[in-house]
DNA sequence: GCCAACCTTAAAGTATAATTGAAGGCTAAT
DNA sequence: ATTAGCCTTCAATTATACTTTAAGGTTGGC
């Protein structure tokens, strides 16, 4: 028979990567990562492993993933999906492509905005003409 | 006496931007946009500068600024205050372009972990070990 | 064997921003 | 007279990611 692991409880767990309790329970509710099992007591143990996966989900959350991604990430099979792995990357990445589109494009037009308002001499323009081009 | 201009009830001023007439009482209580004044019936009557008044608010929103933002900017005092103007443009600048700079970041470390990803022979990498650099 | 520190549940609350909706009742246009 | 549009106020929604509360039960060190 394979011997025990070591287990931890979920306020060890929560230490070593640096969030509340309650915040392992809520993930533990969305179904992100979820005790090995329970002490007689009815505490929650957690493989020591569990501090990595909560790391994955912080990385990823760093990232832009929102925690649905992340549960999306997480439930598939590490063997047969990287494809579809790929797929959330790519397209994440459009996102963030097209945000930064976006971004430059009100930069460019703030920029012009603000030379236009340096260079008027009487009165701001800004305020009766804003961001038409 | 001044001839009375032409005024137009908040139905008409929000189908011709395209919000909802909540929208509008919502702007109202937000101090954003008032109307000219009140039929003896109590509707609220809008001049047609309105219509222009609503689209410096969403094209203002199109480039991020918050309506709290934007009551600041419809606030100022057009003689005296292109100075402020300045400065809340270049504040909403540094923020975009910080923003910008984030999203490279992250979008270089997804870019670099899907090459990865495409590379590997054998499992998929990324649940393994994600986004380390 | 005591007490502080830990754990349990379920549900409700927090934060932010910008709307949106419902209820109940006038008003305007056809 | 019907109906579409307007009025008010107050509350609910949307989304995301937690956090708190209440009312307990359990554990571990001294």
């Amino acid at each position: 028979m394979p011997r025990e692991k070591k287990l931890a409880t979920i306020g060890q767990i929560a230490a070593s990567v640096g969030v509340a309790t309650s915040t392992l329970r809520f993930y533990e509710r969305e179904g992100l990562l979820s005790p090995a099992g329970r002490s007689p007591a009815g505490y929650r143990l957690y493989e020591l492993g569990a501090v990595e996966q909560l790391q994955f989900i912080r990385s990823a959350q760093s990232v832009g993933f929102s925690l649905e991604n992340i549960k999306a990430l997480l439930s598939l099979d590490e063997r047969t999906s990287c494809k579809q792995v790929q797929i959330m990357i790519q397209s994440r990445l459009n996102d963030i492509t097209q945000r930064i589109v976006e971004l430059k494009s009100v930069q460019r037009t703030l920029t012009h905005t603000l030379n236009r308002c340096r260079k008027s001499k009487k009165g701001c323009p800004v305020l009766k003409d804003f961001l038409k081009p």
